[in-house]
DNA sequence: CGGCATCCTTTCTGATACTG
DNA sequence: CAGTATCAGAAAGGATGCCG
């Protein structure tokens, strides 16, 4: 689920942020393609670890936050960041 | 350090045995070639996450086991397992 | 038995162009 | 602004043959 090379950090920046726009993610992920950035974000809606909001406004805006799923996965990686933290 | 096909399934069968030769491994780990078995214990070595004994006997006898900081790992990569099980 | 080298296929990622 | 489509390259993985 967490498989790819952006899922972590769009995980991370979510958490961070709560809620967040899609421009403002890719501003966030610096070097990330516009294709990577969208399809991570569907993969990551479709194992339900974030959610997704399309406000129908004009200009576009959508949204995205963790799930309560997501937000129950992040203390595990929370861990794992700090032991890549601590050790090399 | 554990991006691979099959770092988590040789860190967790060496979790489970303590000390496993390189036949042992691949049979255990139905599917994996050689070469990615030589390949990943490697690059595990390289990161002290496990460590190897050659025995020097003959026939050949190499065994491997989890380096203290493998095993300070494993409780994280046990709880990032447990949430894959819960969850889908 | 444990491992290396080579070649080939699959998967992943990025660049670019285009849409409502 | 958010997203899709297409293409090309990089990276990961697998099959096979050979060695001490």
């Amino acid at each position: 689920m967490i498989r790819g090379r952006w899922k972590l950090p769009i995980l991370f920046r979510l958490y961070a942020d709560p809620s967040l726009r899609t421009s403002q993610l890719r501003r966030d992920m610096a070097g990330i393609s516009q294709k990577m950035l969208t399809q991570h974000l569907r993969e990551l809606e479709a194992d339900r670890l974030i959610e997704r909001t399309d406000f129908g406004e004009k200009p576009l805006r959508v949204e995205y936050r963790l799930s309560d799923r997501g937000k129950q996965l992040l203390p595990v990686l929370i861990a794992a960041r700090s032991f890549s933290l601590d050790h090399g």
